[in-house]
DNA sequence: TTCCATGTTCCGCA
DNA sequence: TTGCGGAACATGGA
């Protein structure tokens, strides 16, 4: 789930609902996805403050409260938002727990505990710290960016997409769903890539794959029907050609290719 | 029971 | 130095 379109539609979510309103409490059930943060102080900076804003970058939202550190959560492999009544249901697996004075409260899930819960003083040196690359959605992101981004890279494209520290927010599914849009084969050597093959991979993934994402809420089940995500788990045919679909490794991750669409 | 999973990090090897 | 494969982390679903 939680790749930048899932994190985008995430903070989204925070702001139609979390914004402007007294945090009256903060538990951390289970504990053991804190980082660099004790769960006292995470208490201690976000009780009694409001939460003012949400920011993304790559897989990361950030959410700032008052004149407090802001808030990180990563979602790993399995985390997500809930925001709901207090005296709801909650999904099984909830690791921080916010409730507000209205009468609802905001969870974060993880079943996989693969994600991060922390504070943050100033989001720049966050991001810089962890060595993140540029967003692919900021405005400022252009074709420039990207090939510099990529630098003169020998491995393989689609582990370059996937590396953090040259792109923040793609992971594996939606490397694929560029590559594929792109008509580019994932093992493809980044610096071999001709112009125009950068050119369609910076289109395809900026104005087309992530925006139609965050657009359909990244639901699979709203994607454009050329797209190749929801084939992952479907029949495993190419929506373009109707090919079988390969299943192969890539940088040691699981990754579907249309050998038409996509010849190596 | 075994394999696999939308992520990150660390280690050894070529 | 760069890139890659594998393992570890934690947990559950197919």
């Amino acid at each position: 789930m939680p790749e930048l379109p899932d994190v985008e539609v995430f903070k989204r979510y925070v702001e139609s609902t979390s914004l402007h309103q007294d945090i009256q409490s903060v538990e951390v059930p289970g504990r053991g996805m804190l980082r660099g943060t004790s769960e006292n102080r995470l208490v201690k900076s976000l009780k009694g403050n409001r939460f003012e804003a949400a920011r993304r970058h790559g897989k990361y939202l950030f959410i700032q409260s008052g004149k407090a550190p802001w808030l990180v959560l990563h979602f790993g492999m399995s985390g997500f938002l809930k925001y709901g009544e207090k005296s709801g249901d909650e999904p099984d697996h909830v690791r921080l727990r916010i409730s507000f004075s209205n009468g609802y409260k905001l969870l974060f899930d993880c079943q996989r505990k693969l994600g991060e819960i922390g504070l943050v003083e100033k989001v720049g040196d966050f991001i810089e710290e962890k060595g993140l690359g540029p967003d692919p959605l900021q405005p400022d992101f252009d074709l420039e960016t990207f090939k510099e981004a990529l630098g003169n890279t020998r491995g393989m494209i689609k582990s370059a997409l996937m590396d953090q520290e040259r792109l923040a927010g793609i992971g594996n599914i939606y490397s694929d769903e560029i590559l594929f849009q792109a008509g580019i084969h994932p093992k493809t050597p980044a610096d071999r890539l001709e112009e125009e093959d950068l050119e369609r991979l910076f289109d395809k993934m900026v104005h087309r794959v992530l925006p139609k994402a965050v657009q359909a809420q990244a639901d699979p089940e709203r994607f454009p029907k050329d797209f190749l995500i929801p084939r992952r788990h479907g029949d495993g045919t190419c929506p373009r050609c109707g090919t079988q679909l390969d299943k192969i490794k890539v940088g040691g991750r699981t990754s579907y290719v249309c050998p038409s669409c996509q010849p190596a």
